[in-house]
RNA sequence: UCCGCCUUAGCUCAGUUGGUAGAGCAGCUGACUGUUAAUCAGCGGGUCGCUGGUUCGAGCCCAGCAGGCGGAG
């Protein structure tokens, strides 16, 4: 059985399916970020039932607490934090650029200073690799640095070198740690390489190639949603992506909002993860068919319909928005629960629609329809 | 009845040796894109209890009055 295959096409846009050793994902996917080993406000049970498939868990703040040999020791991440599903680790590389102030890049890797102690923390590409082996990670992300906007393309260019660099790192460090585990029923573990270079098409080019050439089981797209003009996203977005192999799955990291993700599918990526979904619900900030709605607002005080009407998640069959701006004003933990657990559906059902769009050949009509809906209301 | 303390933004309170007022919370609004975030930011809002006095100038000093709290009878 190959890794990925892809079912149906429309345009550019693909419908896939990834499989791996916790499951199979149909793509394109949205993913959640569990940084901590949690999706906050989320319990595992609660993501089966928005149609989450798949999350992410972070390197960086795993290895300080709870510690990755502790999580090796106890049976991986999956285990600790009841989710049987894949999972897919970032490699740190994010808090390289976010981080900012408390760290020191060279050649070799980056010293933190860790944001929960202020120890000096170390990470490189073979730690980092061998962190993502020991949380049992089914999707392995190549070590990188995010590089900064702006940036010139001087600066992009060595920040992308390094980058290129360090995912020839990661990848020998992987390998000798699947090696290692040989006869382990648990070494169909994926590594994914990262490709950087700015808002300079032809740097991303360049750093695409270096990724092929070492050879990575998927191709993710980072140094996006950094501060630059939405405009210059997409169009570095549009460079890069025709370029990619066909039969590889395609991450867009960090990205992003419905728009973004409506955006992304019609270029042909596969995967996209954010925080947004997650964080605005917990700051009462929710995504609807019928635009955003900002739940704090005056207006919702005496409000008795659903957020969405016609959403069929347990908040928008359960509770009005006078309940949802109640709590958010009271600042009731259920209100973050709820709000979450609604923005994940709906970024799940959007995903499913634009899935059997793809299937069906009606990919630009909907996405019309979406970009119609959206506008409404904005 | 006497003595002492208090009265400043919707609420709780700061306001140094006199130079026409600030905070927190509440209210209203905005932001959030591989999570250092149940976070952060902006805005509106006050005859400084009332009436006089001293002074170039009073939330600050003085007198009286009103209301509140505490103590003594």
């Amino acid at each position: 059985m190959t890794m990925f295959e892809q079912l149906a096409s429309d345009g550019a846009a693909r419908r896939g399916r990834l499989h791996t050793a916790h499951g199979t994902i149909e793509t394109p996917v949205f993913m959640p970020c569990g940084t901590y080993g949690t999706v906050k406000a989320m319990m595992p049970r609660d993501l089966k039932s928005t149609g989450t498939q798949i999350l992410l868990g972070n390197t960086f703040h795993l290895m300080l607490r709870p510690g990755d040999e502790m999580l090796r020791d106890f049976g991986g991440l999956h285990r600790f934090m009841g989710w049987d599903g894949p999972i897919l680790t970032d490699s740190g590389g994010f808090q390289v650029f976010s981080l900012g102030e408390l760290r020191k890049i060279s050649e070799a890797g980056v010293v933190f200073r860790s944001p929960v102690n202020g120890d000096r923390v170390a990470l490189d590409p073979e730690r980092s690799m061998a962190v993502q082996h020991n949380l049992g990670t089914d999707i392995v992300m190549a070590f990188d640095e995010c590089t900064p906007y702006p940036a010139t393309a001087a600066e992009a260019e060595a920040s992308m070198q390094l980058s290129m660099r360090w995912a020839a790192r990661s990848k020998t460090a992987h390998e000798r740690l699947l090696a290692d585990q040989a006869g382990a029923n648990d070494c169909h573990r994926l590594l994914f390489g990262i490709v950087q270079g700015g808002m300079f098409p032809a740097l991303r080019e360049e750093s695409l190639a270096a990724l092929t050439d070492l050879g990575f089981d998927g191709y993710a797209i980072g140094g996006l949603s950094v501060g630059e003009p939405k405009a210059e996203m997409n169009a570095t977005l549009a460079a890069i992506t025709p370029h990619m192999p066909s039969n590889r799955p395609r991450y867009l990291m960090g990205v992003g909002t419905p728009q973004d993700l409506v955006f992304g599918v019609s270029q042909g990526v596969d995967m996209f993860d954010c925080v947004m979904p997650t964080r605005n619900g917990r700051n009462g900030y929710a995504f609807t068919e019928q635009g955003t709605v900002k739940i704090r607002n005056a207006r919702h005080r005496q409000d008795d319909q659903p957020l969405d009407p016609t959403c069929s998640c347990y908040t928008c069959t359960h509770f009005s928005r006078a309940y949802l701006h109640h709590l958010n004003r009271c600042n009731e933990m259920l209100g973050a629960m709820l709000m979450t657990l609604h923005n994940l559906h709906y970024y799940h059902q959007l995903m499913a629609r634009l899935r059997a769009s793809i299937e069906t050949g009606t990919f630009r009509s909907l996405a019309e329809n979406l970009h119609e809906s959206w506008a409404r209301s904005a």
